[in-house]
DNA sequence: TCTCGTTTTAAACGTATGTTTGAAACAGTT
DNA sequence: AACTGTTTCAAACATACGTTTAAAACGAGA
């Protein structure tokens, strides 16, 4: 059983750091002395720093994946044909991104972030990663959302997902000093289920939104 | 007038190669060598890397918050009391920023990548060197975007603003390859003034959004 | 032309990183 | 109890980084 507690304190120690303070900036030494391991462990078990980034999203993304495409399966069945509606669409994703941080739901601000940044930093090799091993569920919540939003432009459709998709990694990745934010300037806090129920009008609102501003 | 050039080669190269790799993965030997000069000219013109990042900042921010304050005293001195309209601020935003990248229109996506790195790369000293310099223009800009929207609760106002915000800096920071995206899939590329005229319409939209799902 | 403050240059410094190594510790099997 | 494959460990490796240094090159004013 060491095996599997070295492994998983790497992981979890990685994740942590990793989406406080980036790729780069995190050394195999913060992880290994975080996780309470020697630092040859990471070599030995991932092989390379590169291989422990990918692992991090695996370990998240693969049951993510895997639950979210049996959803959708679900849903095209009981469609038979019929439309599906936008918000359930977008309920359905949450609802699945929510589980997904089984432990806590502060997990899927963390991962989040770890998106965020898989994006924005180089890492050119996670987002090949990325795209190779989770492109196609994506692929088919698109078909359902483009059968959603049958008077939408291709192009008008194309855009804003895209506005939808940066609304919800930026907001949730920050979700920990938003809220914190929130709770200075309004007095009120949140936690992260609360700002998806926020995030869902907004989104379903501007997909639907007229195609020229009024 | 060789000081001029050195300055602005490096101010030119770091502003390139930190928004494609992010400020830890680019090294001052990459700058330095993009920019034909000496590495140590760096240090000597700015002191330390962190000064340099802060340089490349400032030399965008500095402007822009300048032009949009005065615009914003504009605005309001012409209100005399009146409630603003939302869209007409949100394009006086964006057609400041727009006007920033006075160059090429692609330096505003380069520097929303900036913007978004910022966020969420470590780098404390940026944000806190953001806040200080930065800080008073947005609140400005708040408090007319708080007036032109008198029908929403705080909460859902403050939440709302970073959705629009998440959607603005995610999607123009990567304007480059989701241009490329949107022509590969659709045969119809943009440019980044006609993204922002898509943008508009969906925060606007986002904004305004019943308080709960339909 | 000489001078002095500024700028550039090549080289080195100290430090931190990812990775490798070879021996030690361990666990399960015969 | 002895053997075997796996896992841990301390130490070292090579490399890359930001920064510093001291000398050289430069440019304008006297």
């Amino acid at each position: 059983m060491a095996q599997k507690d070295t492994v998983k304190s790497i992981l979890n120690a990685a994740e942590e750091l990793f989406s406080e303070r980036g790729f780069a900036e995190t050394s195999l030494r913060n992880i290994t002395t975080k996780a309470g391991v020697n630092l040859a462990a990471v070599n030995y078990h991932f092989g390379s720093k590169k291989a422990l980034i990918q692992a991090v999203f695996a370990r998240f993304l693969t049951p993510f994946c895997d639950d979210l495409e049996h959803e959708l399966d679900a849903v095209q069945a009981q469609l038979e044909g019929r439309v599906p509606a936008l918000p359930g669409l977008l309920m359905l994703l949450s609802q699945t991104a929510l589980r997904a941080g089984h432990d806590s739901p502060r997990r899927l601000g963390i991962f989040m972030r770890l998106l965020g940044l898989a994006y924005t930093q180089g890492q050119g090799h996670l987002r090949r990663f990325l795209q190779k091993e989770y492109g196609p569920v994506f692929k088919t919540f698109m078909r359902l959302v483009t059968a959603a939003t049958p008077e939408l432009s291709d192009e008008d459709r194309f855009w804003r997902i895209h506005f939808m998709l940066g609304a919800t990694v930026f907001t949730l990745s920050g979700a920990d000093s938003l809220t914190a934010m929130a709770e200075h300037d309004l007095g009120k806090g949140s936690d992260i289920a609360q700002v998806v129920d926020k995030l869902i009008p907004f989104l379903a609102s501007g997909l639907n939104a007229p195609h020229q501003a009024d």
